[in-house]
DNA sequence: ATGGCCGCGCGTCGCGGA
């Protein structure tokens, strides 16, 4: 049976990461489980700085939303995995959206494209990098109720236009206690609060599924670990990188993990992909 | 021990990250 990869990963800078991003890439076709969709976020550049060519000649076109110092988000689709009518650099990403339609916002945190893949319907395929939020009461704060009251909206819309949808990237919301480390220690905190995880079950509401719910996990598992207090050696960290995808999706997908690995390597990104395995 | 780490920028500390 024919399956595909599709991962998520903040790289936390993708000049420095770039390395990371290429390995990775290699170390999964060479499993013979080639990654064909995957969505990046905090790239820290702007996009004429980006790495198109040496993407590329990893047999990936990308596609960015790029800013300055902070946030930026991609999508690369493997080429040879793209369809027969959409093989082209111009084609391989339709109806390409860079930000929130309507939400004015100089941060660049949100990139969808219509993708279509060999011998499967079209995926809608959305990554965000969600604001962090700092603190419960900031100003960040805010802002990331009002990004995520907009994403919503936008949300809703997609879901009526696109059957088959995912919503990739670091959300920045840990939805449950089993996604947290030590939930006595972060109860209310930033990234656990009841008001942000209001928007994580809204979305779930609108029929969104965490993929990787739908499969047996190991107790413990994350995503994001502080590079403080040894936090990966101590496992302490947090569920905030996710997958969601619409219904028609849901008896399609076959696995989700996340993938420790790189986050072992030399100068890791603090966040581990996460990969969900979709049949044909 | 509530800190400790990273990446970035016209930088050699402050900010943001989570």
């Amino acid at each position: 049976m024919n399956q595909y990869r599709i991962a998520t990963w903040n790289v936390n800078s993708i000049k420095v990461r770039l390395p990371h991003l290429l390995q990775w890439l290699e170390q999964q076709s060479a499993k013979n489980q080639p990654i064909d969709i995957i969505g990046l976020q905090e790239l820290k550049l702007t996009e004429d700085k980006f790495p198109f060519d040496e993407i590329e000649k990893a047999g990936y076109y990308s596609i960015v939303s790029g800013q300055k110092t902070y946030n930026g988000v991609a999508i690369l689709v493997r080429k040879e995995a793209l369809s027969l009518v959409t093989q082209d650099r111009e084609t391989a990403f339709l109806d390409f959206q860079k930000n929130i339609p309507g939400f004015e916002d100089e941060q660049q945190r949100l990139i969808a494209a219509t993708i279509h893949l060999k011998n499967i319907q079209p995926l809608r395929f959305i990554c965000g990098y969600f604001p962090n939020g700092q603190a419960v009461g900031s100003d960040k704060f805010s802002y990331k109720l009002k990004w995520l009251e907009a994403l919503q909206s936008y949300l809703h819309a997609q879901l009526l236009q696109h059957s088959r949808l995912l919503l990739v990237g670091d959300y920045n919301i840990a939805p449950k206690d089993e996604d947290v480390h030590d939930p006595a220690k972060w109860i209310g905190q930033n990234l656990v609060s009841d008001d942000e995880r209001k928007y994580f079950f809204q979305m779930e509401e609108m029929g969104l599924i965490d993929s990787y719910r739908l499969f047996d996990q190991i107790p413990k598992s994350f995503s994001w670990w502080d590079y403080r207090m040894m936090g990966f050696r101590r496992n302490a960290g947090l569920r905030i990188d996710h997958i969601l995808i619409s219904p028609a999706l849901k008896e399609k997908a076959a696995l989700c993990a996340i993938d420790k690995t790189p986050r072992t390597w030399e100068q890791p990104s603090d966040h581990a992909p996460v990969i969900i395995t979709i049949n044909q």
